[in-house]
DNA sequence: CTACACCCTGTACCATACTACAGAGTCAAG
DNA sequence: CTTGACTCTGTAGTATGGTACAGGGTGTAG
């Protein structure tokens, strides 16, 4: 079992060496051993936790958040409840979030809607909108 | 009909002087005229200018594309359909971003339904599902 | 032995949309 | 005339998630 070198990580976790580093900074991944010469030596199990961070970042995480879910998995007192409940929050985040959207699209489709029916005119029912008293 | 002092303007549109300021830097308004002493006298047609950002920014523009949205508006040749271009665009790019949502969420629910049916169980699904092969 | 790829630290930079000063000048009320 | 609120410029900091050097040292293949 060869350490790996910085590169190897980044290269097998699908992220650039510079991201290795920042996430090391970030306190992400824990410091590696150095070799005699300085290079950071990693175990093949930092590939997974890289792999944890880029799933839970695909999953809506912040850094932050996932910070905290790595410490959480090495706490042997964390339970799959507690992990439920950051899930069960990231949902309703992810909610609240898709309800904003929705509520801009809405305003969007409704004002190219009346744009069609006026095609001929000069004054623009988007312009005009934009426009309105708060 | 008095200009109106910095201050003005910022309360009447709802946002913070350090904020008109930058929305100048950004060329989102144009700079007023000054008074004698140096201090920005804006004629009350500014309020709704910035009302205008506002709006556009709840529908979900950026500063970038309002500065645009807000040249079209200044430009006699601008069609409607210019207007209604745009608005589409961004309607796009809304649902691409609500699909992307969708996504972590769906993920998110099923992970968590996992951890429904083992409750009793020491392995949480969703550090597993986390630690997975890309 | 030389070339070239890789690694090191530290710092600066990208976009986004502000926000917060410092240090100076100005305006209006009492 | 003083006091306090307001304004000025310019710079720097906030959060987010990286990316890009510069200017060195190291490791290995031919």
């Amino acid at each position: 079992m060869k350490p790996l070198s910085i590169g190897q990580v980044a290269d097998r976790g699908g992220i650039g060496v510079e991201t290795v580093r920042f996430y090391e900074r970030q306190g992400l991944i824990e410091e590696p051993p150095r070799s005699k010469s300085g290079y950071r030596e990693y175990p093949e199990i930092i590939v997974s936790r890289i792999r944890f961070i880029r799933r839970a970042k695909e999953l809506g995480f912040t850094l932050k958040e996932i910070k905290e879910l790595l410490s959480l998995r090495l706490d042997p007192a964390t339970t799959c409840a507690d992990m439920k409940s950051r899930a069960e929050t990231k949902i309703a985040d992810i909610e609240a979030r898709i309800r904003s959207l929705r509520k801009m699209k809405d305003s969007l489709v409704k004002l190219t809607a009346a744009c069609n029916d006026r095609v001929t005119a000069n004054e623009c029912p988007i312009l005009e909108a934009l426009d309105q008293e708060p």
